[in-house]
DNA sequence: ATGTGCATGTAACTGGTTACATGATTCG
DNA sequence: CGAATCATGTAACCAGTTACATGCACAT
């Protein structure tokens, strides 16, 4: 199960975010949420470390651990958040998949609140266009189409609403709650 | 945007049950279906059809047009439909993709209606399966898990529900229809 | 004439996969 | 003692992409 187009490695980074790991730690991190964006091959997760480390993304130490063999630890750079952020910041692509979109709202939500609620918006304008597409399609394609492509219409847009109701509510609760950190110092 | 994994060919095929195309109409076709199963590079079309041709699953014939380029028209053989007929019966990775999924509901309606039902009931067990992992996780991740990945668990839930309604809805229709064929004899 | 659509292709690249290879540690 | 899990990697392959290249026909 691949994820998507060239978003292993700022996937990787974004779990760096949260703490240094091995190859093996990702891989493991990666399986929890494989039910949304899929699980990478070692083949694929080495090689995307070296590359990352080569290109000052992430730095690797040795861990020597007594009586267990001995692992990469990997950390990420300001080099590294850099690029992170600046990938994420910029809009996703128009036909940006279901998973593409899970992955940078984990993304996302390791950088900040703000980030968050951008792709949340972001998304919801996206779909907004797919689903008045498709209700434009289904108009014409009323008479014309062929049964099953009315079929993936309708699919398209139950999914679609779907979405919307789910983005909506997700950005109400978002918005409603405080803003959480910075402001807590006292107590 | 890619198409999924091994699939341009199998979609060729299934494109040239309805009628003889070049690799231009197919790529014009493959566009209006854009929005669901992604559009495919000439790059890789037509080495994909010059592929298809040397395995025999097509035949090319050129045809000439007066006052027009002359282009290759391409049809499905026996060994094609046959080829065809063994994938779309086998069944789809569990985690296959919501486009993966489309790109076969579309090819089984080009076969038979049985195999279009198959597909859905097929999908259908899938995603209630997948729904019933997503609730499991629900439950256990209330406490420990980041408050994103919860909602990502809702994500997956609202849109495997919404899913299964339309399952549910399409099955329903599919099934009042008229057998048209076939089956009529004795009830 | 110039751009748009029809029509076909190739070469270099990319981001993954599978299969293979190795070895330590832990648990039953 | 053997199996599962931890841990890291490489090589061959695959199915796509982008960018490039060509050329005809038709309309503005």
């Amino acid at each position: 199960m691949p994820l998507q187009r060239a978003s292993l490695r700022h996937f990787i980074l974004g779990l760096l975010t949260q703490r240094p790991m091995s190859g093996y730690d990702i891989k493991r991190r990666l399986k929890s949420l494989s039910w949304l964006v899929g699980e990478p091959s070692f083949g694929s997760l080495y090689p995307a470390l070296k590359a990352l480390e080569k290109d000052g993304l992430v730095t690797m130490e040795l861990e020597n651990r007594e009586n267990k063999p001995s692992r990469k630890l990997y950390n990420i750079t300001e080099a590294g958040i850099q690029t992170l952020d600046e990938w994420i910041s910029q809009p996703a692509g128009p036909n940006a998949s279901l998973k593409a979109f899970v992955m940078r709202l984990i993304l996302a939500d390791n950088l900040s609140r703000s980030a968050l609620i951008a792709q949340l918006y972001q998304r919801r304008a996206q779909i907004a266009a797919h689903r008045a597409a498709l209700e434009d399609d289904t108009r014409w394609a009323d008479d014309g189409a062929d049964s099953v492509q009315r079929m993936a219409l309708e699919y398209g847009l139950a999914l679609a609403n779907a979405e919307l109701v789910w983005l909506d509510d997700a950005l109400d609760r978002l918005l409603a709650q405080p803003q959480a950190v910075e402001v807590v110092q006292g107590d």
